[in-house]
Formats: structure tokens, C-alpha cells, sequence
DNA sequence: CGGGATTTTGATATTTTTCAAATATCGTGG
DNA sequence: CCACGATATTTGAAAAATATCAAAATCCCG
């Protein structure tokens, strides 16, 4: 096995936007400089999204996966009548895009939720590349893995959890995805719609208004319209009990 | 590219036991029959469980996957306070186990809901020999993202679809899921309590006890204990609207 | 500033759960 | 083979949670 990259040379790396790819791959997968340097090259390249506009479609051909470097999205799917049902949401350092691997279709939609920046690796690219390297390929599995972990714990919460503890579990969810991010776990801008929430938290829009207005009441949030701030985090982590929170699937999450 | 291997060589070992294996890389991994032959070895042997074992536990080391082949199993995640949540039903053909392959530990606990036999696939194996074999790993990355593509279809049926919807489309998935095994799509032996189907569902057992009363008085089931008859699959069918079934994998949806 | 979209709020209806009890089933030992 | 106890399932009545419908308030954007 080859010499893992030293962290200077990550780092490096990781701050140019190539930096997505060797994410992928990094520590776990012992790869060294020259391999990371070669991933790098191989993202394609940034994608400028406005609010609103997709990624990718529900039923489109498969390319590329995709990692949002600022910005955020949601995906869904979509049923024949029009029904949509909120899958998850994507912030900086997640990946969008796994579920279409088994038959080379989008099963949802990436839509922007505000101005996002990604970053596209063509999938063909890194299956050429994960041939000369098989650590690659397996790093690959346990990242598609994740996010069937990722979909169940989603799963638990709509199965056993009631309305308010199910938005208790997301905001806390968001908080700690925040935390990596800004280092700030007790403020949160909700990027997402009163819709796109009750969505995916299998509710209606009326009842995550008025679940928001009753935890505002009990003095566990301060809510100003997308601005939330944690006025008591034990308080709110009390209401998720030992529940496992939903995410998204980081890279970050396989650099040791 | 190697030469597939052809119908009668796969036929002869899709006879065998060993058949678990070669199911996973066939047609579309473009293996030749000695590569069958090699993952056939592979499979390290059968297991009979009796109902009530368990396959693996939630939390247990990850060393192997396993194909039902006669029987069917539970898939299920405890929290910490006890409180469960049934994952999936596995059916003769379909694989359990894929999401350890994450952090190398299993996310649920497997268990027989009857005299189960199952194939085990030990991991480290299949990715030695997949290391010579690159389009087994492409087509074992596909599997992997398949078992996404069904949580999700689970989470689109607990996020859109009220109660009586829920166990028409269970239902429908399982007559399909039967139909294929043994052609009869209109008569269904539940190997699976009230208790965890309504777990599956996000029901209470009450609920599915009613809801199967209903349907029977409605003329659209035969219900006696553990045996269903579908004597109206079209009303069954219009129930369902057209919400994606949730199944589980089958390692033939890979054979062309 | 105006107007469409989003969100909130209130009243009511519906669905589902909860609690309690009755009934049925299953496995086991006599 | 039957009885018995443990377990699972069904049924009923009432309570709770959530959805629906309607309208008001607020926000956002040009």
C-alpha cells in the first residue's frame, strides 16, 4: 500500500476547489500526493446555481456526482401526480447525486436553495481512475453505504417520532452540520422553505408553523423568520431523545 | 473485456448454492465462466437459522453478506431506550447486510422470521477477487446504491401516504416480490408479525389490525391469520395510486 | 409601493393513537 | 390429543395528534 499524503500537502490541496475529489479518498483510502493531485484534476470543474435551478432531474441520464462547496440544495422526488417528498438537504462538503449510481438515472431532483457553488466529478473520470487504485473503489462503496445509513436513521424518525420531536431531531441536525461550518451551533439560517421542511419531516406546512411558534413559546428557540437561534440547546436535544439524527453524506467524513 | 459466460454455464451454476454469488456480477460485469466459478468458491456456506435468530446484531464487526435462500429475515435499528424500527423484509434472492459496509459495522439486526437459509459472502473475499476484476466493483457500487433507491421509496411511502395506502402498497410489494418466486401474485403467507408490519409502516399494531379488517370487509382481501388472499388486486392496485414500492435488493436485478 | 407568494393563525374535521379488555393462537408438557 | 399459560391479535371507546379549510398577516421582489 502507498504512503498516505502528508497533511501539509492536503491541505493544500483541499483548499483549491479540486479539493473536493481528494476528499473522497484521502487518509482511508492511502493515497499518496501524486494520486490525490490526479483526482484533482479530474473535477471537472465549478457550477454557479441560482436559487432555484437544478442540479439535476428525476429521470435525467447519470454524469457526474456533485459536491456543494458554498450554498445549499434539497432533493426530491416526485411522484406522478405532482406529490414531492423532500429527501434532504446539501450544504458545503456534501455530496449530491449517489442514489443514481444503481441504474445510471437521477431518482430525484437537486434543486438550489440559494446561490450555491458546486463542484462536478464526471463519473467516468473517477472509475478510470479508481481502476489504478483500489482502495479508491472501496472508499466509493462505503461512501454510497453512508448514505443508506444516512436514508434509515431518516426512516426512524419518520417511523417512531411525533411532529415535534421530528423538527426538534432536524434543527439539531442542521445545527451540528452548521457547527462544522462556522464553528456557531446555536444560530441557524434555515435556507429551505416552511414547505420544503414540513416535507421532508412528512408534515404539513401548518403544523411545522405552529410546532416553530410552541418552541418559541417554551423559550427553546427565538425564531425570526428563516433566522433560528438555540436558546436552549439541552432543552432541544431533550426533545430528540437518543435519536439518531438524519444528515447528508460529507467527504470530511472519511479524512480521519 | 472478458466474454459473459453463457446462458447454460450460469444456468448450471445458478443451480448450486453457490449460485448467491455469481448472481451479484453476471451479465452486465461481463465475467467469463471461470470467473463464476472463482466467486462461486467463494461463498463460504450455507446457514440455517431458526425463527427468532439472529443473522447479526446491530453493532457487530462486519465480515459478511448474506443472500436469503429459503426463508425470509427482518432487518431492524434499537435505540438506545429500546424503541424499534423495522428496516425491511428479506424474501428468498435478496441481500442483507449492505449497509456495514459503511464503517464496518452493522446498522441493524438481522433476524429469521422462520426456518431461514441463508449464503454467506465473506467481504474480504469478494473484494480480493474484485481487485482483478474491475467491473465487479463497478457493479457492486450499483448494488449498494440500489439499497438507497428502496429507503427512499420506503420514505416517500411514510412521508406522503396515509395508513390504509401504506399496507396496500406493503402489500402489493410483497405479492410482487412473491409472484417471482413462486408465480402466484394473489395469495400472500405473512412470515412477519401484526406487530412488525405496523413497525414497518409507522403504524401501531392496532391500526394495521383494523386496517386489515377494513379491507376485508371491503372485499378487496381474504384475511385468515398469517394468509391473505388478494381477491381484488385492481382495487388493491387503485389504492396504491402509483407510489413506488419499497423492496429489497435482488442480487437478479443485476442479471440481464 | 404594490402584488404575489409564503407563513401564520384559528376553527373544525379526520386520522391515528392510546388504553382497556376480549378473543384467538401457539407451543409445550402432561 | 388436550389443556394451559404465554403471546399475539382483534375490537371498542375515548383521547390525542395532525390535517384540512379559511382567512389574515407578513414578507419579498421588482
Amino acid at each position: 500500500m502507498q504512503q498516505a499524503a502528508t497533511t501539509a500537502e492536503r491541505g493544500k490541496l483541499r483548499c483549491s476547489c479540486g479539493a473536493c475529489a481528494p476528499h473522497i479518498c484521502s487518509i482511508p483510502a492511502g493515497l499518496d500526493a501524486s494520486d490525490l493531485i490526479r483526482l484533482d484534476a479530474n473535477v471537472r470543474d465549478k457550477r454557479v446555481l441560482e436559487r432555484g435551478k437544478t442540479l439535476f432531474r428525476q429521470g435525467d441520464a447519470f454524469h457526474s456526482l456533485y459536491v456543494v462547496r458554498a450554498g445549499s440544495l434539497k432533493t426530491f422526488a416526485e411522484a406522478a401526480d405532482g406529490d414531492v417528498q423532500v429527501l434532504g438537504f446539501h450544504f458545503a462538503g456534501e455530496l449530491a447525486g449517489i442514489d443514481a449510481l444503481a441504474d445510471e438515472r437521477h431518482q430525484c431532483t437537486a434543486e438550489a436553495l440559494e446561490h450555491t457553488l458546486v463542484c462536478e466529478l464526471p463519473y467516468a473520470r473517477l472509475q478510470r481512475i479508481a481502476r489504478d487504485i483500489p482502495s479508491l473503489q472501496h472508499q466509493f462503496v462505503r461512501i454510497v453505504s453512508s448514505e443508506i445509513v444516512a436514508c434509515q436513521a431518516h426512516l426512524v424518525m419518520m417511523g417512531k417520532h411525533q411532529a415535534l420531536e421530528r423538527l426538534a431531531i432536524f434543527l439539531s441536525s442542521l445545527a451540528e452540520r452548521n457547527g462544522r461550518l462556522s464553528r456557531d451551533t446555536e444560530s441557524l439560517v434555515l435556507t429551505m422553505s416552511r414547505q420544503d421542511i414540513a416535507s421532508y419531516l412528512g408534515l404539513v406546512i401548518e403544523t411545522v408553523s405552529r410546532l416553530f411558534a410552541r418552541m418559541e413559546q417554551d423559550g427553546i428557540l427565538e425564531v425570526d423568520r428563516k433566522s433560528i437561534r438555540i436558546v436552549r440547546p439541552d432543552r432541544l436535544a431533550t426533545l430528540c431523545g437518543n435519536a439518531v439524527k438524519p444528515s447528508a453524506l460529507r467527504y470530511d467524513s472519511y479524512i480521519a
